[in-house]
DNA sequence: GTATAATCGAGACGGTACGTCCTGTCTTCGA
DNA sequence: TCGAAGACAGGACGTACCGTCTCGATTATAC
């Protein structure tokens, strides 16, 4: 019953993983269909069927694969230049240009809307993309609070939400235009706060 | 081609609405299909694609219609009692029971991702359903800048999201559990800022 | 329940008769809706179904009125010349050119067809198109017959059909093309006969 | 595109053409669906659509089918006792008591029907059920012309026709009942002619 | 000359079937 | 022995018509 993976054909994987990605970026993930990925791979439907539950998890592994293609070998780590505003700004600004760009938003939109409705592939979704990008945020916020530029008594993965939660709500339902200029105010009220000083 | 509305039926236009409403709470979004709702309104598909584009704009208007009925005649307005932290809380806290009650969430979740994916249907979302809410909260926080309980110079428009987007993001992508405790820490941290006072 | 002929829109009528034969010739019998009627006659549905109980109703109406109004006042007799056999070949080329002619080979094919399968529009098709051209040959073999042309004892009615039935069998059926020279010789064999004399 | 018929499920393929044949019985002819045939048959209707282009082909198919069982393995041949009139009526009578039988009245109507209106199905029909009859009547014929009994310079082509398209087109167009009678009779007038001897 | 009642054009309605697309399973055949 | 190829049962799609049913807006007698 089970595949035997070592057995597993590499060539007929990647193709697959690449017809995904070409795939939904081309029709969208509506039209996103397992007979699709398998013509455009060159595949039968039955070496998907064998390797993924669904389209979804297909998609899910073509998406962490680019990450992971793209990151190189070195893990990404916020950088700390000991202006804690600027570098949170930086990387929040990279975390726009990355919805926005056309490689990353359709597979990336694709796979939160499955996950919105779908709850196993949203938790793979966290495990594998959300919670690692997650972590980086809070060993920046940690050192921050050690060099004391940061509350001490705050739960530093409340505070990262504070900032992404925002960039992640408006990109998702597109309530208004996601900018440079937004994740700079995102950060900077974050940090001082709504009330007056 | 276009139908003449005057003459539409109410009787199967509730009952498609309500059959929409059921069934997607019965089956989910993936598998709510045109065919079930015309058969459990019992009416023609026809009906259906005469007045919705798509099983989404069905849904989208019952949803829409569901709140309207909720909220019966007067519309929801925060309270003001002066304390603009407890104030939010309690929105908040109801925004989250709102979230996690099954009559709001699955129908709610599946116009969410609908939208992710499709700009037509986020268009029509955000403007039907999560900009008078947030309507709401913008004339709230001007009170509150009014009254020296918010900083003057900030765009209350962001300072919305600041507290909407976390909530919102941790109910889509379920990267953690949705609380009333998650929503009074929101709150806390974005009046007061990450950074040490 | 019924309608009251009195007041029927004579102009819808004509309209609805015109519309039929109309369509029939231009998408072929299948194809041919009771909605392309109504609108082709700038006609409500309901119009048509008050008067006609199915689409090869009208069509029977319309084609009975095409060939009464093509015949004009005076009935078609079968010509007397005397000469038997050149009688019959005139009129049985006549009707080879009828069924090959544009105008009745469509809707008289979709009569035909309609009356295989519907007993009730085959009995109204004989009653009125079929059974009046057969009398006219039953009369002229009944002539034949006084003048000792033809043997006493046979029963001019099968006689008719010995000669129209190769001709309709062949044009129904398109085993082999239908042309004056096979008119001629069906004529010919059926007066002589088969056997030698 | 074109499907591959050596994998083609025989089981399905004559599961269909019996659903065909029983619902055309049952049914008629024009509420014959291709729905309704594959659900009999517990088919999916792409396994239908695969492999024939329309309900008329798929009982063309079923219809010769029945003919081909019906027949055995060894081809029926007109006999020849001697006695011409003889052997004409006999199987002139036996094709009206195939003509009026259940089994195959409705389908053979219903295909007639169809050719009627479509070339390309009447072209088959006679191709497949036609013309092979009418070869069994030629070669009768001829027989009868070397042993004397026909006139030698007639086309037997058109003198089958002189006996089978009366039977023929009373059948289809339901002018008179058909019956034993009608066979002899047209049978007697065929071969010794109308005209006095 | 109006009333008044049936017919009219129009088209929405509950349905049925169409022919297509895709699902997930199963089978065949060639490398 | 695996994988490409694709046939299969099934189900939903979005469309086209069916025959019924309301709607006003003419009509065309009967008052």
């Amino acid at each position: 019953m089970a595949p035997n993976a070592t057995r597993r054909s590499e060539r007929s994987h990647r193709a697959i993983l690449e017809a995904a990605l070409e795939l939904v970026a081309e029709v969208g993930y509506p039209k996103l269909t397992i007979e699709a990925i398998a013509a455009r791979a060159g595949v039968g439907k039955q070496t998907i069927y064998r390797w993924w539950p669904s389209r979804a998890a297909v998609l899910l592994d073509a998406f962490v694969d680019l990450g992971e293609r793209a990151a190189g070998e070195e893990p990404y780590v916020i950088p700390d230049t000991g202006d804690l505003e600027a570098d949170l700004r930086g990387v929040l600004r990279a975390t726009v240009d990355e919805l926005l760009s056309p490689a990353y938003d359709l597979p990336y939109r694709a796979l939160a809307a499955e996950g919105i409705v779908n709850p196993e592939i949203a938790a793979e979704f966290v495990r594998r993309v959300l919670e690692p990008s997650a972590q980086r945020y809070v060993e920046r916020l940690r050192a921050a609070q050690r060099a004391g530029q940061l509350a001490a008594d705050l739960d530093p993965r409340i505070a990262v939400e504070l900032m992404t939660g925002p960039i992640t709500a408006r990109w998702l339902l597109r309530t208004l235009p996601l900018t440079h200029a937004y994740a700079d105010a995102v950060v900077g009220m974050a940090l001082r706060g709504l009330s007056p000083r």
